[in-house]
DNA sequence: GTCTATATGGCGATAGAC
DNA sequence: GTCTATCGCCATATAGAC
């Protein structure tokens, strides 16, 4: 039955995946995505019905995984120092590995705040139960300040994912390079932490 | 010469303005801004020429004073602890009048990134110079902590402006009710601002 | 499954009459 | 200045041949 079928939605998703990733979702049309996979353009339609479809089978592919290991890390039971540093340091390094995948969240954010319920990839981005229990805990006794655990969740993801959100912003104001700009992001990787473990000091 | 013209001209302003604020720019069709402003959609192009344009002559009018006003503080000689409190505490202010301002500039940064240089508005939003050099300041003065400067300053405005650019999916994972949501981005002021003072302190 | 061909309808932009 | 009419591009959808 499905002979060439499983290839070719490969193709197809592998094509939207580099141009989204290279160029934006907004800024890909549906004609270059069939051109670049080889393929006719209702064949897409076939498969994939629109191309909002299309970009959110991708966008979960590309964000799954990743999701599980940063909940993964705030389920822990690592101290909670412990616990922060290597959840910003993951976050970074996933960040500095597809950029834009911040850029597609947003971008699903504000083109459709209803479709929100319904995409577990996104909801996963921002994951602050298990964390603020923590948090509560800790505060409780006396090993952390007492914090909003709520506001400092916002905090921390703030620091992580905004940079690369206005990484143009930052690169041409500072005139860097784009090994610049990476060298940049990864001292971000002890300054977030820093940050949030001496507010969390009592 | 010029006879309905102003009027016109500011009737297609107001009309775009406040439907650029609902719905963001790219929600919003021109068709629509004529309609709303009772013209022709060709009278606003003859005004206009492109929705980009539109968009930015609107932007620039938003943002100018704001931006100016951000500036002043950031060059004020207030001791340091409380420009970084003012500057908070302005920043969200304005936020908290027009939310939609992160997302509009956003959209700039990603819709046309070389457009940055010429857009003064937007630039005046990231202005780290001054608050750099007043850190390194106090820091050889050993007044705070030595800190990598540049890194302080997006982290502030990542602080700031990130929780605005989320705000479906933080009211929505919280449950929260748009006046809740204002309630914790005013609470924000005072997070943030512990947050960083705490960060300095020698 | 894969193609060609075509239709619908939305959009930004423009030509040209008045 | 202001309008009508239209162009060209796009995403989406469908019919129908192979």
């Amino acid at each position: 039955m499905s002979k060439g079928s499983i290839k070719t939605k490969q193709k197809i998703l592998d094509s939207a995946t580099e141009l989204f990733l290279k160029k934006g979702v907004d800024r890909v049309g549906v004609r270059e995505i069939a051109a670049k996979a080889g393929i006719n353009l209702s064949l897409m339609n076939y498969y994939f019905q629109t191309k909002e479809k299309l970009f959110e089978t991708i966008f979960d592919m590309l964000v799954k995984d990743k999701a599980e290991h940063l909940r993964d890390i705030l389920e822990s039971n690592l101290p909670i120092e412990e616990k922060i540093s290597d959840y910003i340091d993951s976050y970074i390094d996933i960040l500095i590995d597809k950029p834009i995948l911040v850029s597609f969240v947003m971008s699903v954010i504000h083109r459709n705040p209803e479709k929100l319920k319904t995409m577990g990839s996104v909801l996963a981005l921002y994951n602050s139960e298990k964390f603020c229990n923590h948090i509560n805990i800790e505060a409780q006794a006396g090993r952390v300040r007492s914090v909003n655990p709520e506001q400092l969740y916002v905090s921390i993801i703030s620091l992580i994912l905004f940079p690369f959100a206005i990484k143009e912003l930052i690169a041409d104001r500072n005139k860097f390079t784009p090994k610049e700009y990476d060298d940049f992001v990864i001292t971000r990787k002890t300054h977030i932490t820093d940050m949030v473990l001496s507010y969390l000091k009592v």
